[in-house]
DNA sequence: ACGTTGCGATACTTGATCATATCGAGATAC
DNA sequence: GTATCTCGATATGATCAAGTATCGCAACGT
């Protein structure tokens, strides 16, 4: 419609050194490890950029504040997650749950909940982290397993449980907490959630 | 000889203005609130203090620094816990474990747990903060629902489940994960826990 | 070659908070 | 009455982290 495109006029011919993006990547993956291990507020630029061996103004290039880099990291954490039309669909409860875990590097899920954990204490005062911290949160996860309960349930593999939004809650939540106390989310623990508690309720609802 | 005695002796006839001591414990009430609300690193004095409605020098001049202070508090709230001799028991594991929830007044439960919860991010660099969040932590709480539990199994109320550790953590676990959400801990949620996870596990096990 | 930008390193400003120190007024023992 | 302590209010120093600003060098386009 213009004969300059002026929208995006920034791409065609830029001088000077060219940014290097592969740097992006590390600097949102040291943002997460810093924020699983100290919290929001015990996530300073230093330990990022020394966690990422750059140096601060690297960072701050890139993000102009500490919120807009933790909410880039985060918002990068929750790319990739299962979608509720990919949701597996093995045809027995505990292989569904099983396979919701499987995918998952153990250390990476830590990080993960351990993140989200952190971000919790500022997500009040601040709307785009809680805006994030909603995506990744574990709502989208309870979510899946009243999905994935509900069909259990509707294909006769196991009465219909008193309360199934409760039920739904007892993994994610469980996680949580032990990622609250800092304690590791093993797999074992993962499939004693499972095993212990969550089947034998339905059994015995 | 006539002089006075110059050993430690200050507790007698101590001259000045008398410190109002019942100022100590609206001081402690209002950190346990404030930590509760804000998480440690967010709790200042300025806070404390405007919450108790004094200066900041009252407090200083009780407890030196804020860890103190911290660990004050939360020791005052793990007084009055019920000790291991003195569990209820009812009769039925049901009426055990509401027998655990009914005392507490709604708010306070919420205050003592979010209080603990803001307590975890720091009980690894503190070592008093450690001790006392112990004390005051979730482990006492699964003891005594393990205790419960085995007990109702052992009189053959319900079958010897496959993870009793794991189950006694259900309950203690997910208000912790509530309360690190800033989600409300209502005794209806309680009641649903008992209702609709623990005992149909319990059940189905 | 030259200007522009990315990167590392470092100094700097600003603001928040912990902790200490006063100062004045009130309360209490001697 | 006087010394001593408490309390409120405020000032002050110290520390730490966010964010800004350079400086020097490297890399890239023209």
């Amino acid at each position: 419609m213009s004969k300059t495109a002026t929208t995006i006029a920034e791409l065609p011919a830029r001088p000077g050194r060219k940014r290097d993006h592969s740097r992006d990547g590390v600097i949102l993956d040291s943002t997460l490890a810093v924020l699983a291990e100290h919290g929001y507020e015990g996530t300073t630029i230093d330990l990022v950029a020394a966690h990422a061996g750059m140096a601060r103004a690297t960072v701050y290039r890139r993000w102009p504040t500490k919120a807009d880099l933790v909410v880039g990291a985060v918002s990068r954490m929750s790319q990739g997650d299962v979608g509720l039309e990919q949701l597996p669909d093995t045809g027995t409860l505990r292989e569904d749950m099983l396979a919701m875990i499987r995918p998952f590097d153990e250390e990476q899920q830590q990080v993960r909940i351990q993140a989200m954990v952190g971000l919790l204490s500022v997500a009040r005062s601040d709307d785009r982290l809680a805006e994030v911290a909603k995506d990744a949160g574990i709502e989208p996860w309870i979510g899946v397993n009243r999905i994935l309960i509900q069909r259990a349930v509707d294909r006769g593999e196991y009465p219909a449980p008193s309360d199934l939004s409760t039920l739904a809650e007892v993994i994610p939540m469980l996680c949580v907490a032990r990622a609250a106390q800092r304690l590791p989310i093993t797999r074992e623990f993962s499939v004693a959630l499972i095993d212990g508690v969550v089947l034998p309720a339905l059994r015995g609802s």
